[in-house]
DNA sequence: GGTCGCGTTTCAGTTACTTCA
DNA sequence: CCTGAAGTAACTGAAACGCGA
């Protein structure tokens, strides 16, 4: 965590980066519900204005996405793949994750081993379903959305606090017991991931806005303040200037300090005792 | 030991459906 | 009834990883 804060130039230039906790990383380990936020500013895209605060805001991860990440195609394209008439070649053409081709290698026999034999059935079965139900439910190729029970929703819940991720046979239990498809259960599980993320982008989001804003507001001061300093030296040029030796400076914040009680009170510059900016990162000057 | 291909899992981003004001 | 927004189930494509050949 850095922070900057330039109170001598004309407008509010801040840099801010914030890190609030180790970023797990992707794709082995489930992310946690924290990462790392940086703020700079200005942005490249928008010409900086003094008078304009603002923020912007990326994770961590953003610009590897933005590299990996390629339009995709239109609704057209997509739907033409989506509603494929094959119900078979759909499940081949819509899936990463291979239903079809999976079965006829010796490794998943391998991972199947590991279960029973009964859940080897069960989610072969499911695996082979998953993608191909709602075809042949009632025979339109349209996707359906599934609205999950109240019930269903809080088992979810619940097994979601305990574990963000569920490895396979976790999955299978919970979606025997909530008499769902594995794939559903695993959707679910995405989509609350995300939403976890979401929320605390959002959460972390608001918080450096008031970061922000503290410390606009503390610019301000110290502005104001320094004009009043300026105004008073012009009124007053012939002023004792203090010995050094009585000077003390607080080598984190650079303010004037550990005067003694008396040359601070008779000191014609003694500054008034004013709270210490406020520190939402714990800046070292705070313990000053 | 290095590497190549394949399968699996997870993710970000997106689409499409449902609900509600 | 219509409409737009919000919420969310489902999908896509890509990356990362493990494992066997």
């Amino acid at each position: 965590m850095g922070l900057h804060h330039d109170a001598n130039t004309s407008g509010l230039h801040l840099v801010l980066g914030l890190s609030l906790t180790a970023t797990s990383t992707p794709s082995t380990k489930p992310l946690d519900d924290h990462h790392h936020l940086c703020v700079i500013k200005p942005t490249p895209t928008k010409p900086y204005s003094p008078n304009e605060p603002s923020l912007t805001l990326g994770l961590s991860g953003e610009t590897y996405h933005l590299l990996k990440h390629v339009p995709r195609n239109n609704n057209v394209a997509n739907n033409s793949k989506v509603f494929c008439e094959d119900p078979l070649d759909m499940s081949r053409q819509t899936s990463p994750h291979s239903v079809v081709s999976s079965f006829s290698t010796g490794r998943v026999v391998k991972r199947e081993r590991d279960l029973s034999c009964e859940e080897v059935e069960i989610e072969a079965e499911e695996r082979v379903s998953s993608r191909v139900s709602d075809e042949e439910e009632d025979g339109t190729n349209a996707r359906k959305k599934l609205r999950l029970t109240k019930e269903q929703s809080a088992l979810l819940e619940e097994s979601f606090k305990q574990h963000s991720t569920l490895n396979p046979k976790q999955k299978q239990a919970l979606a025997r017991q909530l008499n769902l498809r594995p794939r559903q259960v695993e959707v679910w599980f995405q989509n609350r991931r995300a939403r976890t993320k979401l929320k605390q982008t959002e959460v972390d989001c608001e918080f450096l806005k008031k970061c922000c804003e503290t410390l606009t507001d503390e610019n301000r001061r110290l502005k104001k303040e320094l004009q009043e300093l300026k105004a008073l030296k012009l009124a007053q040029p012939l002023y004792m200037p203090m010995p050094a030796a009585t000077l003390t400076m607080c080598p984190s914040c650079e303010r004037l300090g550990g005067v003694s009680e008396n040359a601070s009170n008779k000191s014609p510059f003694s500054m008034a005792p004013k709270p210490h900016f406020y520190n939402p990162f714990a800046n070292p000057s705070a313990a000053c």
